[in-house]
DNA sequence: AGCACGCCGACT
DNA sequence: GTCGGCGTGCTC
C-alpha cells in the first residue's frame, strides 16, 4: 500500500486542496479514483504518490480506481493550479474543462491497441524558421488571403494564415516535440487541420466540442501517447495534455470565443501565457487585427511584433441615402464591378429580414407578450418571433396602444440578400448566418451575404468585400466595441483577393483609419493608450465581485488593503445585491488574488448563520465586460 | 454541501 | 433532569 494524493471533486472552495488516502500499488499518479469524503463517495484525480503522508489521522482507502489511464499530467495539474490561483478560483474547476469524461470503450480500445510512436515529419518552409528552436514570443499579424491547400480531389481553400500556423507546428513536430494550435471555433479549426495535413500528414489530434463523447475522449487519449503530433482544438485544448511541448498558438486571441464561460472563466490567453511560462515553449499570438492585450505585452517586449503581408485596399464610403437603399453608390460599383469576375462577400451585422420590429401606430418596439424580448421577423413571409425565447406571435398587438400592423426596423441578412438580388439580377445570392451555415464557396460570380464571424471561404478569395453595418457595430455600449469592429473587419478582408477593393460603410474616425490605412498594431497601440489613461482592462487588471451589500463591501476592503488597487461602486444589480469592480495593477495580482480567495473561503465557511444571510458572494477575476450593465 | 459535535430554552 | 434548536468546524 502507498498513499494517494488526491483532489477530490468538489466545488466548495475550502476544500481546494490534495487529500491524502491509502492506496493500493496500481494506482498511479495521473488516474481517476472514488474516494470516501466527508461520509459519502466524490470522484477524484491522483496527483501524486508517496511513500507516508503528513497528515495527522487516519487515513481512508481509496474506494476504487475508475481507470488505469493517467489522465492528468503533471504539467496538467501544475497549469491548473496556477490558473486557479490567478483567478481566485479552483483547480478542479479547471480540471472539469482539461480533461474530457472517461468513455469506456475508446478507453478499452486504446488500452488494447499497439501503438507505435508517431515519427517526426520532415523539416519544411517556414514563416519564421527558428521561431520554435529559439523558444520565441511572437504576436504574429497573419498575411491576409486565402490559398488552395491539399492535392487532386481533396484541394481546399485555406486562409493563409493556417498555412503560416501549420509551418511552425511542423517545425516543432520535425524536433520530436508537440504543438497546440487553439482556435475560436470549428470554422476555423477545419481550416487549420486541412493545413496541417498538407505538411504533417496524420500527426494531426483534433479536440472538437462538437464532437460526440467517445470522439472527444479518443482525441484526447491520442494526444496522451505523446509523440510529435499537432493538437487542434477549440479553447479547452490549450490544457491538452502534452508533456514535450514545442509551440503553443492562439489564432485570433482578441475573439469572444476564447473566453471561458465556466469558472474560473480563463481565456485562452490568459492560460497559454501561464502555460507557456511554465513549459518554456514558443508561444504565437496571432490574427489579422492585434488584441490590446498582445498590443500590451509587445509594448513590455514580453511578444516580439511580427506583420506579415498587406490587406487589401480598403475605401470608406459615406452613409448616404443611395439609389440602392443603405448600400452607398461607391459600394454598389465596386460590387458591379467585381462580380463580373468572382465572387463578392457583403458582410452584414444582423441575421434574419428585419432584426427589429416597432408598432406603426405608436412606434414603440415590438415585445414578446411572454418574456418581454425584443421581436424580428427571420423571413419576408414569416410571424414576428421573439429573439430571447423564440415564441412565434402570430396575432401581435400593441401593449401600448393596441395596434396591429408592425415597421420593419434595419436589415438583415436575408432581406439584404432579398434586395440585392433584385439589385442583380442573374447573380445567384447566398446567405451565411448563424441559421444558414456556409463554409465555402467555388469562384463563381455570386453575393454571399454574411453576418461577422459566418463568411465562407471563397476559392481563389472575394473580388471585392463590402462591410456594411458599421454604425451599428459600433453602437453597442462596450468597452470593446472598436476592438471588436476591427478584429471582425479585419478577419473577413483576409478572405479577399490580394488585388480586391474592400468597402467599409458607417465608421468614422479613429476605428475608419485603422482600415483604411492597413495599420492595425497603430490601431491597438492606440485604443490601448486610451485604456491606460481611462485606468480600464487590459491597461489594469479587473474582478468583480457581486453578492449582499456587506459581503462586497467587506471584501473590496481586502482587497484595499494591498496597494495599487481601487474600487468603482457598487452598483445595485437587483435582487438586494450589488456589484463592485475592483481594478488592480498587474504587478499586484498575486496579493489580489490571494486576498480574494481567502475571502471566498471565508464566505463559504462562516456566512451560514440564518440571521446575517444576503445574496452569496461571487468573484470574477478579469472579466471580459467588467462595465456590461453598469 | 453534508454531517457531527456542542451548548442553551421549554418539556415529560 | 433531557430533547432538540442551530451555530461552528471539518472533510484525508
Amino acid at each position: 500500500m502507498s498513499v494517494a494524493r488526491v483532489v477530490v471533486e468538489s466545488r466548495l472552495p475550502q476544500l481546494d486542496r490534495l487529500f491524502d488516502f491509502r492506496a493500493d500499488d496500481d494506482v498511479m499518479p495521473g488516474v481517476r479514483v472514488r474516494v470516501p469524503f466527508g461520509g459519502r463517495m466524490l470522484p477524484g484525480f491522483v496527483v501524486e504518490v508517496a511513500e507516508e503522508s503528513e497528515f495527522g489521522g487516519e487515513l481512508h482507502r481509496v474506494e476504487r480506481m475508475l481507470s488505469p489511464v493517467p489522465v492528468l499530467q503533471p504539467e496538467v495539474w501544475a497549469l491548473a493550479r496556477a490558473v486557479a490561483d490567478r483567478a481566485a478560483g479552483s483547480a478542479v474547476d479547471v480540471l472539469r474543462v482539461a480533461i474530457p469524461g472517461r468513455q469506456a470503450r475508446p478507453e478499452t480500445a486504446w488500452l488494447k491497441a499497439e501503438r507505435a510512436p508517431a515519427t517526426p515529419p520532415e523539416p519544411g518552409e517556414s514563416v519564421a524558421p527558428d521561431l520554435v528552436e529559439r523558444r520565441g514570443r511572437v504576436a504574429l499579424r497573419s498575411e491576409p488571403g486565402v490559398v488552395a491547400v491539399g492535392e487532386g480531389d481533396d484541394v481546399r481553400w485555406v486562409g493563409r494564415w493556417a498555412v503560416e500556423l501549420a509551418g511552425l507546428a511542423r517545425d516543432a513536430l520535425a524536433r520530436g516535440e508537440q504543438a497546440i494550435l487553439v482556435v475560436p471555433d470549428h470554422r476555423e479549426q477545419r481550416q487549420l487541420v486541412a493545413a496541417l495535413e498538407a505538411v504533417v500528414g496524420d500527426r494531426v489530434v483534433e479536440l472538437d466540442a462538437r464532437q460526440s463523447n467517445p470522439d472527444r475522449y479518443r482525441g484526447f487519449l491520442r494526444a496522451l501517447d505523446g509523440g510529435p503530433v499537432a493538437i487542434v482544438g477549440p479553447r479547452s485544448a490549450v490544457y491538452a495534455p502534452a508533456a514535450n511541448l514545442g509551440l503553443l498558438a492562439v489564432w485570433d486571441d482578441g475573439d469572444p470565443l476564447h473566453v471561458e464561460p465556466l469558472s474560473p472563466y480563463a481565456t485562452t490567453r490568459d492560460v497559454a501565457l501561464v502555460r507557456q511560462q511554465q513549459s518554456g515553449c514558443a508561444l504565437v499570438l496571432a490574427g489579422h487585427a492585434r488584441s490590446t492585450e498582445a498590443q500590451r505585452l509587445v509594448e513590455l517586449g514580453f511578444l516580439e511584433a511580427v506583420v506579415r503581408g498587406r490587406p487589401p485596399r480598403t475605401l470608406p464610403a459615406a452613409l448616404q441615402q443611395g439609389q440602392h437603399g443603405r448600400i452607398p453608390a461607391m459600394a454598389f460599383q465596386v460590387a458591379k464591378e467585381a462580380i463580373a469576375h468572382g465572387p463578392v462577400l457583403v458582410q452584414v451585422a444582423r441575421p434574419g429580414h428585419a432584426p427589429a420590429l416597432a408598432c406603426s401606430t405608436c412606434g414603440e418596439r415590438a415585445r414578446c407578450r411572454r418574456c418581454q424580448g425584443p421581436l424580428r421577423r427571420a423571413r419576408a413571409d414569416a410571424s414576428p418571433s421573439c429573439a430571447w425565447c423564440g415564441a412565434v406571435h402570430a396575432a401581435w398587438a400593441c401593449a401600448s396602444c393596441g395596434g396591429r400592423t408592425l415597421t420593419e426596423l434595419g436589415r438583415g441578412s436575408v432581406r439584404t440578400a432579398d434586395e440585392l438580388g433584385r439589385a442583380f439580377p442573374n447573380i445567384p445570392v447566398v446567405v451565411a448566418d448563424g441559421q444558414h451555415e456556409r463554409l465555402e464557396v467555388d469562384d463563381q460570380p455570386r453575393l454571399v451575404v454574411a453576418t461577422r464571424g459566418a463568411e465562407p471561404v471563397a476559392a481563389g478569395g472575394y473580388r471585392a468585400v463590402l462591410l456594411l453595418d458599421g454604425e451599428r457595430l459600433l453602437a453597442r455600449e462596450s468597452l470593446r466595441v472598436a476592438e471588436d469592429a476591427v478584429r471582425a473587419w479585419s478577419s473577413a478582408r483576409a478572405l479577399a483577393r490580394d488585388d480586391a477593393t474592400i468597402v467599409l460603410t458607417g465608421a468614422v474616425g479613429r476605428v475608419a483609419a485603422a482600415m483604411t490605412t492597413r495599420d492595425a498594431a497603430g490601431f491597438a497601440a492606440a485604443e490601448l493608450a486610451d485604456r491606460r489613461s481611462l485606468r480600464f482592462p487590459p491597461a489594469v487588471r479587473v474582478a468583480s465581485v457581486v453578492g449582499g451589500p456587506d459581503e462586497v463591501e467587506r471584501v473590496v476592503r481586502a482587497v484595499g488593503e494591498i496597494g495599487a488597487t481601487d474600487a468603482l461602486g457598487p452598483v445595485d444589480v437587483g435582487d438586494g445585491a450589488v456589484r463592485s469592480i475592483v481594478r488592480f495593477d498587474y504587478g499586484a495580482g498575486v496579493d489580489v488574488a490571494h486576498a480574494l480567495r481567502a475571502e471566498i473561503v471565508r464566505a463559504a465557511t462562516q456566512s451560514r448563520s440564518r440571521v446575517a444571510k444576503g445574496a452569496p458572494v461571487r468573484v470574477h477575476v478579469d472579466d471580459h465586460e467588467p462595465f456590461e450593465g453598469i
